[in-house]
DNA sequence: CTTGTGTCCTGTAGGC
DNA sequence: TGCCTACAGGACACAA
C-alpha cells in the first residue's frame, strides 16, 4: 500500500515524464474516483493545462498545473474512441477550454489509498486492467491510474484551496522527513492521549504519509510495543520514535518503497521496491525476530480495528 | 476534544 | 466446483 516512501518513490520517478507535459484529454472509466469537483468538471478543468512538476504532502501526490490563463494553447477535441474498449464502459469527455482559473495555478491531486498505480505509458496503449482514468498528454503519452479497489481519488483544485473532500490536506501535521518533525511535536500530539500510540501514529495530523507498514517499522526500532497508550511514552521512548519514524521513511525512499507478493505498489516502471527485505515487524506474525540473539516469534495483533505485528522480546 | 465504530470498494483467501 | 464470509487498508462521517 502506498504510503509515504512510496508516494514519494512515485513522485521522483514520475516527474521527468511528466513536468512540461501538458495534459490534452481526460478520460475517466470510473466517474465516481474523482473526489472533487464532478467528473465532467474535473475532465474540462484539466484538459489543456501543462503539468510544472510534481509534489508531494504526506501520501498524496500533487501535479502542479499552470493556471489555464492567457498563452494556454487550446487543445484538442477527440472523440476517437480507442480500439478495443466497449462503448459506454467509459466516458469519454469532449476536450474544452477550461474558464480561466484565477491565482496561482492549480493542483491535481491523486490518493492512491490501498492499491493505486500510475503508469506512463504510449497515449493509444490497450486499457490497463482495472483502469480508471487515463490522462492523454501532449508528447504522444499517457498517465495511466489504475486502482483494483477503488477506493483511490483525484482531486482537482485552485493551488491551496482545497474543499472538505481534501481537508486532510490542511489539517496534517509536518512531514516526518522534514526538520518540522521533531520529537517535541511527537511529544505534544502524544500527551495524556490513552488510545494506542499505534492508532495515533496512523492519524496524519501526527505523522503524515505513515500508514501500517511504516508505523509498524517505527515501533520496532523504537522498542515501544503498538498498544501502548499514548500517554505513557517516556520522553526518551518519544525522542526513539521520532528518531525512529524519520529514520525508517527515509529508509523506505532510499529502498524505493516495499513491494509485498500482492503486488498492491510497484514502481511506475513496474520495478519492484525492495524495502521489503528490510522489514523486522510488518507482515512477520508467526516468523522469528531478525534481530540478533533475540528469537522470539514476531507476535499478530489487532488495535484500533488495524492488524500490527511486533516483537513482544524487543518491544515493551 | 477524545475515542470508537461504520462506511466505502473489490480481489483474494479460506471454510464447508 | 462454487458459494459465502471475512479480511485488508486510509480517510472520513458520525455517535457517544
Amino acid at each position: 500500500m502506498p504510503e509515504l516512501p512510496e508516494v514519494e518513490t512515485i513522485r521522483r520517478e514520475l516527474e521527468p515524464a511528466l513536468a512540461g507535459r501538458r495534459i490534452t484529454g481526460v478520460e475517466l472509466a470510473r466517474p465516481d474516483i474523482v473526489g472533487w469537483p464532478g467528473p465532467a468538471v474535473f475532465a474540462r478543468q484539466a484538459t489543456g493545462r501543462r503539468i510544472d512538476g510534481l509534489d508531494r504532502r504526506g501520501k498524496y501526490l500533487i501535479l502542479r498545473l499552470d493556471t489555464g490563463g492567457p498563452g494556454r494553447r487550446e487543445a484538442t477535441p477527440s472523440a476517437r474512441s480507442r480500439g478495443g474498449v466497449p462503448s459506454g464502459s467509459r466516458t469519454e469527455l469532449p476536450a474544452r477550454a477550461a474558464p480561466a482559473v484565477p491565482g496561482a495555478g492549480g493542483e491535481l491531486v491523486i490518493h492512491l489509498r490501498l492499491s493505486g498505480h500510475l503508469r506512463v505509458l504510449p497515449a493509444r496503449a490497450a486499457p490497463e486492467r482495472f483502469e480508471r482514468a487515463r490522462f492523454r498528454l501532449s508528447g504522444g503519452r499517457a498517465l495511466v491510474f489504475i486502482e483494483p479497489r477503488a477506493l483511490g481519488r483525484l482531486y482537482l483544485v485552485e493551488a491551496g484551496r482545497y474543499p472538505a473532500a481534501l481537508g486532510g490536506m490542511l489539517r496534517m501535521g509536518p512531514e516526518p522527513v522534514s526538520r518540522g518533525f521533531t520529537a517535541a511535536f511527537l511529544a505534544r500530539r502524544l500527551a495524556g492521549r490513552k488510545a494506542a500510540v499505534k492508532v495515533l501514529l496512523l492519524d496524519q495530523q501526527t505523522c503524515c504519509g505513515v500508514g501500517n507498514i511504516y508505523s509498524d517499522e517505527a515501533l520496532f526500532r523504537a522498542g515501544v510495543r503498538p498498544d501502548r497508550p499514548a500517554g505513557s511514552l517516556s520522553p526518551a521512548e518519544v525522542r526513539r520514535l521520532a528518531a525512529a519514524l524519520r529514520r525508517v521513511l527515509r529508509d523506505g525512499i532510499r529502498w524505493c518503497g516495499t513491494t509485498l507478493e500482492d503486488d498492491r505498489y510497484r514502481r511506475p516502471d513496474r520495478q519492484a521496491g525492495s524495502f521489503q527485505r528490510h522489514l523486522h515487524a510488518y507482515g512477520r506474525a508467526g516468523e522469528p525476530c531478525r534481530r540478533p540473539g533475540c528469537h522470539v516469534t514476531i507476535r499478530a495483533a489487532r488495535f484500533g480495528n488495524r492488524g500490527s505485528c511486533y516483537c513482544p522480546g524487543c518491544q515493551h
